[in-house]
DNA sequence: AAAGTTTCCGAACGAACGTTCGACTAAGCA
DNA sequence: TGCTTAGTCGAACGTTCGTTCGGAAACTTT
């Protein structure tokens, strides 16, 4: 529980406390639109203490997406073992993608509007992990394909349509009026699942709600 | 032919090019990372003249996002006129904004991706029409519930994922290897209509492929 | 208590930014 | 021919940017 790092300073919380203020400025205003001073003013820490944290904006911005990235692809690959059916696994993409990108909106935020922003000695590691989490999804709807039970999509433009889908929901989600995750997920899982597949997995619509809930990981953050 | 305005000076001309190449550079390397004197070096143009054309970057913006959302609105209500049949109506809709969004990739990243760059003048403006747009989609979809002919979806949650999947499509569309507008268009209408309409309008897929094309518009720009 | 290491920070750097100004040229009109 | 207006543009403005630097302070190890 003591956050105390061998020197008694906690040097690891203040750069997770650094990263989060950080992730929900660059989401409100930008990378590019937010300087390092508005930073500076929210964490309360001086300018020139910041970059004892980090050396440069750009690798902050590596940083947070990083971060981001390998905790939503760690739970996923987490709840994906419970089972091997394509059906079941690509629901689960789904709801763990929504879950995650509603109880962390900043951070997902600036994954999906900052995609560019990275030069390149960052921009290709990033690219890294995220073409494995693509290729993920892309690989449970290939093999439904095999199994001859999709209508026969393209499985590129198929698997691009449900992340895009997805990934808008930052545009417009409203906590206040708009369903929570579960309802969300469920709602997305039915339109594309329902949308691919042939007539025969269409009918039988096991993999809506047959699982209670995605139980709750361990800690956020 | 002749680009003469009541001067000899083609003023209005000019305007269309600044217009053309600043939406390529917001595009390339989004607009807060954009300076003046990058459009400047694009168009040829000294900085200071391109204060004749437009009073400020944040009206630069403006004028992008407002020329190419009339434009889109404009061959959607034009297009929309061929029939009342919601059905029909909606692959409509989906062909026009996939086949604006690849002959102007441009433009339409800087509608997708700008959304929150603009201030609160010119903001309030833009968010009109795009308020226009979305409630088109939303109204025909609402008229296809009425007949009793989805399988009861929530209509926000529904359009909005339509409109993410289209919008999507600028972050990974790839001339080289992805289908043309036509066919990208008929994709994600199939995985929409199919996921959202009930079982007895799933089966006669008369919306698919039933009309040739979408005839050119007159002309572009 | 001294020495060593980690953390902090005020002040400043040069570069780039959006925008303005005023003097200029060229075209349209009398 | 001269007068007016539309369009051009080099130079500079004040401000903000990301980053650096050198030393002060805090803590650990001898």
């Amino acid at each position: 529980m003591a956050p105390r790092t061998p020197n008694g300073r906690d040097t690891e919380g203040k750069l997770q406390l650094i990263l989060r203020h950080a992730a929900q400025i660059f989401a409100a205003q930008g990378y590019a639109s937010t300087s390092i001073r508005d930073i500076s003013r929210a964490t309360g820490l001086p300018l020139s203490s910041l970059y004892y944290y980090f050396e440069s904006k750009q690798k902050l911005l590596y940083l947070i997406q990083i971060h981001a990235f390998t905790s939503i692809l760690e739970e996923l690959e987490r709840r994906l073992n419970v089972t091997t059916e394509p059906l079941e696994r690509l629901s689960v993409f789904i709801r763990n993608h929504i879950l995650y990108f509603l109880t962390h909106p900043a951070e997902m935020k600036v994954l999906a509007h900052e995609e560019d922003a990275l030069e390149e000695p960052f921009k290709r590691q990033v690219a890294a992990i995220k073409r494995r989490y693509y290729g993920l999804a892309r690989g449970i709807f290939e093999e439904l394909s095999r199994q001859g039970r999709t209508n026969g999509l393209n499985a590129r433009i198929a698997v691009l349509s449900l992340y895009g889908m997805m990934n808008w929901v930052y545009k417009w989600h409203n906590p206040k009026v708009d369903p929570k995750a579960e309802e969300l997920a469920e709602t997305m899982a039915r339109i594309f699942l329902h949308g691919v597949l042939n007539g025969r997995d269409r009918k039988s619509e096991r993999w809506e709600a047959e699982r209670p809930a995605l139980e709750k990981a361990g800690s956020s953050d």
